[in-house]
DNA sequence: CACGATTGCTATACTATATAGCAGTCTAGC
DNA sequence: GCTAGACTGCTATATAGTATAGCAATCGTG
């Protein structure tokens, strides 16, 4: 049999890790949402516009990193299902406000949230567990060349 | 002006954080890979048959996480392009070599990898960088549910 | 030896992401 | 004020990555 998990010279690479941890992580996250008929975008989209009202779409999209051609079927779809509501802020612009039934939504896609990210953190022993968030910070901010 | 990445709370989530610095990495790496035309599974699987050789094409596709039907069109790409070859084991599987070519090109991959892996971690402060591997590792293992 | 598991494969579909271009609109500098 | 350039939302389109179902041939084990 193969032992690949040992030999594998992948495993040294931390851009690797990194990619097969986040896939793992994100598949993980979407089943959890399936039940509430959301995916990972969705809830960091309904999170974004809770915590910043009247955002708009172009803004929201450079935040998330969604190209503004990707956000139109994307908001489309979220405000077709009622949980967001566009508003024309000026004649080019739409501002974006969570509804009634997106709030609600949220609250149950937060709690399936919470759950994921425990379940992650629970993965990492305790002595390096305050250091997740600083590190994956730091890989992700590309400030520096 | 918008300042999102102050007040986004998707950013005190790991998973988010995650996800967000896998896809920047990822994109990073593809670019670099590009002056080789290669992708960034093409270099896995090569430092992957480079260190099992003879690997079975559905033993590459469970280490890698790429479903059987994936690797068909996959394989075959790789192969058309000489860098790795194919060998009948049994009348069944198929096992992987690289080519001659396929060294020469590993060679090169292998030095923009080792760039970009670099330039990853140089993001990371000195004290925090020993403990890179052994969070992300932790986060990709699923065996604790 | 027979049965269940495995392999490679086709076909297909869906998600995510990316680019180019367009018309209408806004805004900053003259 | 006017205009040049930037910006917004949008359409259309393309590609990469991933997922499922099913098939015929083959293998290994009880």
């Amino acid at each position: 049999m193969l032992r690949a998990r040992a030999s594998d010279p992948l495993l040294k690479l931390p851009g690797y890790v990194l990619r097969r941890a986040s896939a793992a992580a994100l598949a993980e996250l979407n089943q959890r949402l399936a039940r509430l008929n959301l995916r990972h975008a969705d809830v960091a989209m309904l999170m974004l516009i809770e915590s910043s009202p009247g955002i708009t779409q172009s803004q929201a999209g450079r935040v998330l990193d969604i190209q503004r051609a990707n956000m139109v079927p994307f908001v489309a779809r979220l405000e077709g299902r009622g949980v967001l509501q566009r508003r024309q802020v000026d004649r080019r612009s739409q501002a974006l406000d969570l509804t009634r039934r997106g709030r609600v939504l949220l609250v149950r896609a937060r709690r399936v949230v919470a759950a994921h990210e425990a379940a992650l953190l629970r993965r990492v022993p305790d002595k390096l567990r305050p250091m997740v968030l600083p590190i994956l910070m730091a890989l992700w901010n590309r400030d520096r060349p």
